[in-house]
DNA sequence: CCACATAATCTTTTT
DNA sequence: GATTATGTGG
């Protein structure tokens, strides 16, 4: 255990000669980790592979520049991406240097961060510093409201589609000012056909500036405003921070790009701390804006830039690291790394073949089962989907079996619908002008206050130029609005002056039970669990405790909604039970597991076939960036999975391989007997296939007869999950009528067994199967008798 | 204004 | 298939 020292961490850091902690943090680096973490003066890239120690070397360093006395734990910039990152990182350091964490003012995420800078100097953007942060949700309905009221069919060109727009302006950081002629071209073109993204992307921040708002990408936004028109603002950072450092350097995007060199080019050259840690192969948010160049260009931003790469790996056998790294090199823009390990030998990564999702869940689940009777644990085991979607069957399988589960980055516990009512009720009591949570709560619980008289407070507050509270307090005193709302409304707005002046008298988390409780709010649910039987009610109730238990965890009201918008998040609660790990391949980034099972390796799902469509090559790149994320988890052993049907959309589809199993290198995997495997499709048996080897008879027969070459080699063609020709030729009901199937007639299916049609429309058949009960199946699936 | 039926839509996710 | 948004009848 380290000894307390209670001295202000500033001054032990300042200590340099004799650090209380000696030098002892930098024992137990290796050559190239240690020179990461002593280079600290001058730019650095620190690529780092999967499971080579980037977390170490960053903790460390900052450890490092604190002992050496170069800096001020104030005076060192510190930005990941989630907040989750944030609190290892100040843990890890905290740890290193013995001290409190609340000494570490200048680490957070990037939006965090960027949002006390704002907090400074909001005045310089037309905003008080008081800005509440909007999040998506309520950024889609402000597009809403704007894109009705510019008369704009919403159906369409939708708010999310502009939503996406704008933010992928903010993400490149540009303001409305800034865009190109033709940028937005194509949104919403009036009668001369020209495009209006750009003018509506202006409303949307003069709306927001009214609003005094701000989304998540303004954030960094309005950062650079300020150090671009304020020279003297931003130099007065430059000169505080003076060290950078910038975890998964490979997922910035150009805002926060632009962000970091700002502050990192000062005046001297040499005094450019600025050292980015990542892994250009590890990039995969590539659709949320991040920018792999920025890690690609570093070296030419930052001439003399210093290059360290980890590559000695930590984490995983031979044959994991061999897997994944012979999969990445089909990549063409990368660095290229190449990882080693000293842990010989290991399993090999197993590729197995199952008929569908149940099988595939079956499967794992057995497999889960095993290990746990071999003494391990439940939570040394991860199993990685692709689509948040593709967890249910796991659920379901693992609740069937009793096995203990964690889903890990499902639905935000601030995200959720009660939870931002519940907000909505605050933010209204607090602000008058928080147009967005006043309409929020207007009606909900039901206040008989419908859409129509909505839209004409919001008609009225819009003329007379005042928020929407205002508008209602002077519209109720006027006949504009009659009977039942007019009552409602004036009721509403006594409830809320009610409120109001209770916030002095009551503890904030009073206040909040108070509000739930006055404006039926947690009647509402409680009813809806009576009368409904809903079966979320429960659920929602609680969320709405544990909101109050979370709100008591600060002292006051504004410090907790400063925090809900972009720190807080819940814990994932209970780490301490032994569990399955359940989650999202990039959920997974940056934990690692024992035993990692990845289920769904097909053409479409893995490679996602709309990341293909929308990007093409470089979809392509990063869905394979993803696997290589996937199978780099995986510490002792890895299981890859792929079926033969699977249902998407309702619909049962043939499917095929994952062409990323084609590029594994037969050396590190095996291909496992007993669930049978069929090889790849381009008919090279030469790699990682192994031929039929099933135990199954209906699965191995039902493939051999199947039309597989020519069927498969459309596939390739078109690219699309279309052809589902592969288990018997499908009768289109357009195409083929002559195989047209009967209501009444006898058939059998595969799957299900013998069974009666009982309705048929187009190709879709009901069918009462003799033991699997009613089912909706394809009429392609089954064969008469 | 609300409850109910039908139609359209369907990655990945943080902040 | 399942959720969500919209449209229609009461």
């Amino acid at each position: 255990m380290t000894e307390i020292d209670s001295r202000p961490i500033s001054e032990r850091a300042m200590m340099g000669t004799r650090p209380v902690h000696h030098n002892t943090y930098l024992d137990g680096l290796n050559p190239e980790q240690s020179e990461a973490v002593q280079a600290i003066d001058g730019p650095l890239l620190v690529l780092a592979g999967a499971g080579t120690g980037k977390t170490r070397v960053l903790t460390t360093r900052f450890a490092h520049i604190l002992a050496q006395g170069k800096a001020f734990p104030s005076q060192i910039l510190c930005v990941t991406f989630t907040n989750k990152a944030a609190r290892e990182m100040r843990e890890r350091v905290g740890e290193l240097i013995g001290a409190e964490v609340e000494g570490l003012p200048w680490l957070g995420t990037f939006h965090s961060v960027a949002a006390k800078i704002l907090r400074f100097h909001a005045e310089l953007v037309g905003l008080k510093s008081s800005f509440t942060i909007l999040d998506t949700d309520d950024q889609l309905r402000l597009l809403k409201q704007i894109l009705k009221a510019e008369d704009i069919d919403e159906k369409r060109w939708t708010p999310r589609h502009l939503g996406h727009l704008i933010d992928g302006w903010k993400n490149k950081g540009k303001t409305p000012e800034k865009l190109a002629t033709g940028d937005g071209f194509g949104f919403a073109p009036d009668s001369s056909g020209m495009g209006r993204g750009g003018s509506l992307y202006r409303i949307y921040q003069d709306r927001l500036r009214a609003l005094n708002a701000v989304d998540f990408g303004d954030l960094l936004l309005h950062n650079l405003t300020i150090f671009q028109n304020y020279p003297d603002v931003l130099a007065k950072y430059q000169n505080k921070f003076k060290y950078l450092l910038v975890d998964e350097y490979q997922d910035t995007n150009v805002a926060q790009y632009l962000w970091l060199r700002l502050l990192a080019q000062r005046a001297d050259k040499s005094e450019q701390n600025l050292c980015v840690v990542g892994d250009d192969d590890q990039s995969i948010y590539g659709w949320r804006g991040a920018e792999v160049d920025n890690i690609l260009r570093f070296e030419k931003d930052f001439p003399g830039a210093k290059v360290v790469r980890l590559e000695r790996n930590y984490r995983s056998t031979e044959h994991i690291l061999g897997a994944a790294s012979c999969l990445i090199t089909a990549n063409q823009d990368r660095l290229g790394k190449t990882l080693w390990t000293d842990e010989e030998g290991g399993e090999k990564v197993v590729v197995s073949g199952v008929w569908d999702g149940d099988a595939e869940a079956r499967v794992i689940s057995g497999e889960i089962e095993n290990w746990q009777s071999n003494g391990r644990l439940y939570n040394d085991v991860a199993v990685l989907v692709r689509a948040s979607r593709q967890m249910r069957a796991f659920e379901e399988r693992f609740i069937a079996l009793g096995l203990p589960y964690r889903v890990i980055g499902g639905p935000r516990f601030f995200e959720r619908m009660e939870i931002r009512d519940a907000h909505a009720y605050l933010r209204t009591v607090r602000s008058d002008t928080d147009d967005l949570a006043f309409e929020r709560i207007i009606n909900v619980p039901k206040r008989g206050i419908g859409a129509v008289t909505v839209q004409k407070l919001q008609t009225a507050a819009r003329a007379m130029g005042v928020s929407l509270e205002a508008a209602t307090r002077q519209i109720t005193k006027t006949d504009e609005i009659r009977g039942k709302a007019r009552t409602a409304l004036r009721a509403f707005l006594l409830d809320i002056d009610r409120w109001r002046s209770a916030v002095p008298d009551l503890r904030h988390t009073e206040l909040a039970e108070k509000i739930l409780d006055e404006s039926g709010y947690t009647a509402m649910w409680q009813n809806a669990n009576m009368h409904n039987g809903d079966p979320k009610a429960d659920g929602r109730l609680d969320n709405l405790k544990e909101l109050i238990q979370a709100m008591g965890e600060f002292d006051t009201l504004e410090g907790y909604m400063d925090h809900v918008s972009l720190v807080l998040d819940m814990e994932t609660g209970g780490a301490d039970d032994d569990k399955i790990s359940l989650m999202t391949l990039h959920g997974a980034k940056g934990l690692e597991f024992p035993l990692v099972f990845l289920p769904g390796w097909e053409e479409g799902s893995f490679p996602s076939q709309k990341s293909l469509d929308e990007s093409g090559t470089a979809g392509l790149e990063e869905e394979r960036r993803l696997a290589y994320v996937g199978i780099t988890r995986a510490r002792e052993r890895a299981e890859i999975y792929f079926t033969a049907n699977r249902q998407i959309y309702g619909q049962w589809q043939a499917s095929i391989p994952s062409r990323f199993i084609d590029e594994l290198p037969p050396e590190h995997v095996e291909v496992k007997s007993d669930t049978g495997y069929f090889g790849n499709h381009n008919g090279n048996m030469g790699n990682a296939a192994g031929g039929y080897t099933g135990v199954s008879e209906s699965f191995v027969e039902s493939f051999d007869k199947t039309p597989r070459s020519p069927g498969w080699q459309r596939f390739q063609k078109n690219k699309t999950i279309e052809g589902t020709a592969t288990r018997k030729p499908i009768s289109h009901s357009g195409r083929d009528k002559g195989n047209s199937f009967k209501v009444g007639e006898r058939i059998f299916h595969q799957k299900f067994g013998y069974g009666r049609i009982t309705s048929a429309s187009g190709n879709k058949l009901d069918v009462a199967f003799e033991k699997a009960g009613n089912k909706k199946v394809l009429d392609g699936f089954v064969e008469k008798l």
